[in-house]
DNA sequence: TACGCGTGGAA
DNA sequence: TTTCCAAGCGT
């Protein structure tokens, strides 16, 4: 008779599932050799410069509404020189339907910034990309290891997900480790050499198995050692409030006026108000006076007294 | 550190 | 219909 193993209490039965390091490896390697998603930036050779522009774009960004804008985009501006040089209302233009219009800003800028200083050359240093507009720390690991091939650690929401998952027995699909955690856990699993497919695997992993609400855990292939296999229950929803104008969030101000400029060259702020809201009387011009100096800041309008347009 | 920043399909 | 969410970044 096998004598039942014993436990001072739950959670260090759990610590018995951690994986080695060795198991993951072999696990996901297996797994990502038929489940794999390819996509333009990922085909061989690797562009840093398509890395670069899909990496800004996938910012809190779902894959679905990137693709096809990133086609338009590399067809529009097809090296970081032809970026470079065109005018910021044609990039915002090219941005449609991404929304965060400031990436487009910083993307532009960012553009610029390595052809003034880099020769038009990505860098493959982490420290030179973190100093660009617009990479933090994430976008410039994905850069240093999917175009580069560095062995970095990726840590996106993903893989944040996917290790907290894994490594900690959490009860709720919102619940995560810190993202510090995270990373040190993400270096010390790295492989030798596996910058480009452990990360891209780990990621692939997240997105279409160990998703955040509904985890596909009887897909998974790294269920027998996940601490929080089967343990996942939907997360309690706490809506929080936005600054509203007329009943509608601010930025959703931001974003009508922005496409509202891509249809029109220039428009006057009493036009717009009328457009947007229906009304142009003083508290809606005054209100939209306000709102377009902080986009004129932000880079995404350029206001010349009365008129708007986008940047040139 | 917490907040503000777009979009539109899915739940 | 309403709410939630998706490869973060800058301030």
């Amino acid at each position: 008779m096998r004598a039942k193993r014993v436990t001072t209490n739950a959670k260090d039965q759990r610590e018995d599932r951690k994986p080695s390091a060795a198991w993951l490896r072999q696990r996901l390697r297996w797994w990502y050799r038929t489940h794999r998603r390819m996509f333009r930036w990922r085909t061989e050779p690797r562009d840093p410069y398509i890395v670069l522009v899909a990496e800004v774009m996938l910012q809190q960004t779902q894959v679905w509404r990137v693709e096809p804008a990133l086609e338009r985009f590399l067809k529009r501006f097809p090296t970081i020189e032809h970026l470079a040089r065109a005018a910021r209302r044609d990039v915002l233009v090219a941005w449609q339907g991404l929304g965060y219009n400031r990436r487009a800003v910083y993307l532009h800028e960012c553009a610029r910034a390595i052809v003034a200083r880099f020769g038009g050359v990505i860098p493959a240093d982490l420290a030179q990309l973190r100093m660009l507009p617009g990479i933090g720390d994430y976008t410039a690991r994905a850069i240093a290891a999917f175009a580069y091939g560095k062995d970095v650690a990726v840590v996106d929401v993903n893989i944040q997900r996917v290790l907290s998952r894994v490594f900690y027995p959490l009860q709720s699909q919102a619940e995560q480790l810190p993202i510090g955690k995270v990373r040190r856990i993400a270096e010390q699993l790295l492989p030798r050499g596996g910058g480009r497919w452990w990360n891209e695997a780990l990621m692939d992993l997240g997105s279409l198995v160990c998703t955040k609400r509904s985890p596909r855990c009887s897909e998974c292939p790294l269920r027998r050692r996940c601490s929080s296999a089967g343990l996942l229950l939907p997360a309690e929803q706490q809506a929080k409030e936005e600054p509203c104008y007329r009943n509608v969030p601010r930025r959703l101000w931001r974003g009508r006026l922005v496409e509202l400029l891509r249809q029109r060259s220039s428009c006057t702020l009493a036009e717009i108000a009328e457009l947007l809201f229906g009304s142009a009387a003083a508290d809606d011009v005054a209100w939209l006076r306000n709102l377009a100096d902080q986009m004129a800041s932000d880079g995404v309008v350029c206001r010349d007294g009365e008129r708007l347009e986008l940047p040139p």
